[in-house]
RNA sequence: GGUGGGGUGGCCGAGUGGCUAAUGGCAGCAGACUGUAAAUCUGCCGGGUUAACGCCCUACGAAGGUUCGAAUCCUUCCCCCACCA
């Protein structure tokens, strides 16, 4: 019996409602999986994420390996115990930080070095490292290495980041292999589908990908990095028609709440995003009707909650008056609050889809979601 | 009473003849953020008018003066601070 198993309870179109099994419990998916780099949401206890719903988080490689370190997690006994967290971990594998680090970094066959944002100091990234660092971490799911670049790169700069990324696969798969002989926590390595913007070299990859292996599931990477929504949507169609319907897909780094539903109606069951967290600090608020600046000074003696149809405890308990003077004022809670009620959002976001799927609902559903959310900063006026 | 220092846009504070509607910072007003180098970054920020360029008005304690031209130089006055009587 395997320590992994996903389940897809209910499909209606593309769309489908699952249940992915790991070590360390079950997320019912479509579903939102909160950031939390550095071995912490920002902002948020695990405590807060329990009681929200969230099932799943994230964690990162290559930020975790330079700060703490690795070895260090491992020897208090891995990142669930270190962060205080049971529930189901994925750490990424600094395959973004490729592409966001891009200037503090050279990519070469062998793998990445990368000069560290803290110290300076020189880091070598290598497949066979990256694989070593996140069994040392120990999440229930490791993302392989990929190199990400731009989301408008040019079909010859998307085909080779994308060929790196299968040579990357193939030693990931191996080096990984032979880190799962002992009797830890058994972990799920994902492949990343990678190609751009250019159908038929996402097409290729997705099938390559698929013949190497018996893969748990499959991580959609390479997008939100600068294409366009369009783009993105369009690509996302042409690898749900490619990837295996029995596995969870993971649509890397998205996003927005446009964008959940929007993947969910193309058949992604798993997202993440810094974007809750991110924005919650910077003072946006997710709500029903589109994203909400709390900073603004209409807002100064507004007594309603960030979201009338919310039921986060910072919803039920706030005013956007209260929120703002926190924001206004530089205190900490303000970020906290809008972190806790931002990933909240999201989450829900994801069960209220999940329901919709199950009750044969989700294209009525989401149509009429998208058409209420405002994507440009809504105002009371 | 004497000596010295100082009064600059909502606040703090640069600027000592033209490039100054006036550096910076704060406050204020808006915007951005998609596998987190982010509690960060960007824009606006005297008034009027304009879509914008621009144009007009007001402005560096007050009044007068020198000068083609003054926040910057001179005179007088007002106020603040320090020290001495």
């Amino acid at each position: 019996m395997s320590a992994f198993e996903f389940q897809v309870e209910q499909s209606r179109g593309r769309a489908r409602a699952g249940r992915f099994v790991t070590p360390h419990g079950a997320v019912d998916t479509p579903a939102f999986m909160a950031v939390g780099t550095l071995a912490t949401v920002k902002a948020l206890d695990p405590e807060d994420l329990h009681a929200m719903g969230a099932r799943m988080i994230l964690g990162n490689a290559y930020h975790l390996h330079l700060r703490p370190g690795d070895e260090l997690i491992r020897a208090l006994g891995g990142l669930h115990a270190f962060m205080g967290w049971d529930g189901p971990i994925l750490t990424d594998s600094g395959g973004f930080q490729v592409f966001s680090l891009e200037g503090l970094r050279t990519v070469s066959e062998d793998g990445v070095e990368f000069r560290s944002h803290l110290d300076g100091s020189l880091h070598t990234f290598t497949p066979e490292s990256v694989m070593q660092i996140e069994h040392n971490l120990g999440a229930d799911v490791i993302m392989q290495f990929d190199h990400v670049i731009p989301g408008q790169s040019d079909e010859s700069a998307a085909g080779d980041a994308s060929e790196r990324s299968l040579r990357w696969l193939e030693r990931c798969a191996a080096a990984h292999a032979r880190l799962s002989t002992d009797d830890r926590s058994p972990q799920a390595l994902f492949p990343i589908v990678q190609g751009g913007i250019h159908a038929h070299l996402r097409r290729d990859a997705a099938r390559r990908i698929t013949q190497l292996g018996d893969w748990v599931g499959f991580g959609i990477g390479g997008l939100s990095v600068g294409e366009s929504k369009p783009d993105m949507y369009r690509i996302l169609e042409v690898v749900d028609g490619e990837l295996p319907e029995d596995r969870p897909r993971y649509l890397m780094g998205v996003g927005f709440p446009e964008d959940l539903v929007e993947g969910v109606l193309r058949g992604v069951d798993l997202f993440d995003c810094v974007a809750p967290t991110r924005m919650g600090r910077n003072g946006a608020a997710f709500t029903r009707d589109g994203r909400l600046n709390i900073k603004r000074a209409e807002f100064r003696t507004d007594r309603r909650p960030l979201d009338e149809e919310c039921d986060c405890s910072a919803c039920r308990r706030f005013t956007r008056a209260y929120v703002r003077h926190l924001f206004v004022s530089d205190e900490i809670l303000g970020l906290r609050l809008l972190s806790l009620h931002n990933v909240h959002f999201l989450v829900r976001l994801m069960r209220d889809a999940r329901d919709a799927i199950r009750a044969g609902t989700i294209v009525a559903w989401s149509r009429d979601w998208l058409a209420r959310y405002h994507t440009r900063p809504v105002t009371t006026e």
